[in-house]
RNA sequence: CGGACCGUAGCGCAGUGGCCGACGCGCUCGGUUGUAACCCGAGAGGACGCAGGUUCGAUUCCUGCCGGUCCGACCA
């Protein structure tokens, strides 16, 4: 099993903002780490079948949450993903279960991590009254705006403008201190920062991990819908092979498109968030010929390394699916076993 | 409700009453490069929104429906 082994050796802030791409606020955080433990964190999730890479990136923030002392909620969203046309309840719920089990599987200290489906409580009487306090406060156009970067379908539904409007209000009611989400999420939280106070409630402070790149192509983000993501059910074989097509420029700050889109490293962009966070050191099995393997103890490492041609981005990438396998393992027995059920 | 425009491969779009329905992107395969991208070569993929009608014949004309976009004080 991967380790992580800051633990120990970092401050609690540094350890609760390592990596994220927004801390909303600075101040509100650094309050909460100051005495990070018993303190409540939470990620929302669509339920689906299997976990892809996306769940664990803010997975791994959850299990650094942990290692800081933080008591994890994961909200299996069932209602919301019914809101945003992901299929029968039925079908919905039959998935959370097999979820919550990967999430264990994929590290998630079961003993910190409560499991919540939104349906438990979001149904209730008072809750759905709150709901239609805060529909009165938000305009139509404001909730669809925040609902852009999430939303299923290519039309806004009024189910669609619900749906934040709920989430704003999970965090209200699962009582937790610290919201937890992609960078796709950041509307959401912000709409939820303007209109909790409408209802007495705290705006909650909120961390949004980054989004890792298009894999093939480094523009955008990577989708679970289109083009190559990595998740669990992927073999071994599957990930190396999506691995070796991924869009890796031996640099970390790779030249625009031609039509002028930004593009990232999706390679380096995995091994920093989703390699070194779990594991402490990684070892680059390069040939002879070559040199002979390397190792990193840090992510800045391995990202000068390639930037200044030391390491090979055909090397790197099967060290990344190497490693990518390692994580990915235990959930993909658990598939396994689900699917043999 | 009223009006305008639109609905053709995964996406963006061209086009014609009958002759192979074009092009760009994407995708697949091969070449090149110790990865990928770029580049080169070869491919796959479409009941031309649905239902009627006109016609010898409709994807192309007409009607209805469904779906989408925009407009609806005055002026123009």
């Amino acid at each position: 099993m991967p380790e992580s082994r800051f633990a120990l050796s970092m401050d609690a802030y540094e350890l609760i903002t390592r990596n994220v791409s927004e801390v909303v606020t600075e101040d509100e955080v650094r309050a909460l780490a100051e005495d990070p433990d018993g303190k409540r964190a939470y990620v929302g999730y669509e339920p689906s079948g299997v976990l892809h890479i996306g769940h664990m990136l803010t997975a791994n923030k959850l299990i650094e949450l942990q290692e800081a002392g933080f008591e994890v909620v994961v909200l299996l969203a069932d209602v919301h993903a019914y809101l945003n046309g992901k299929g029968t309840f039925e079908e919905i719920r039959e998935t959370a279960t097999r979820m919550q089990e990967q999430f264990v599987a994929y590290g998630l200290e079961e003993s910190q991590t409560e499991f919540v489906l939104g349906s438990e409580f979001q149904l209730d009487e008072e809750y759905v009254l709150d709901l239609h306090a805060l529909e009165l406060e938000t305009s139509l156009s404001r909730a669809s705006r925040a609902m852009a970067e999430i939303a299923g379908g290519d039309t806004a539904t009024v189910a669609q403008a619900v749906y934040p409007l709920m989430q704003a209000l999970d965090i209200v009611y699962l009582d937790v201190d610290l919201a937890i989400g992609g960078m796709e999420q950041r509307k959401v939280h912000m709409l939820a920062r303007d209109t909790l106070p409408s209802i007495d409630a705290d705006s909650p402070t909120c961390l949004h991990t980054p989004l890792i790149a298009d894999l093939t192509s480094g523009v955008g983000k990577m989708s679970s819908s289109e083009g190559l993501s990595i998740s669990m059910e992927d073999t071994e074989s599957d990930i190396e092979e999506k691995v070796n097509k991924a869009y890796c420029p031996p640099t970390a700050d790779p030249e625009p498109t031609d039509e002028g889109e930004d593009r990232e490293n999706p390679v380096l962009q995995i091994f920093e968030y989703h390699v070194f966070p779990r594991f402490g050191e990684v070892v680059v099995d390069r040939p002879e010929q070559y040199g002979g393997d390397l190792h990193y103890e840090s992510y800045a490492d391995l990202e000068a390394d390639l930037e200044s041609g030391e390491l090979h981005p055909a090397d790197a990438k099967g060290a990344l699916a190497t490693y990518l396998n390692r994580l990915i393992e235990p959930g993909r027995e658990k598939i396994r076993e689900q699917r043999s059920d």
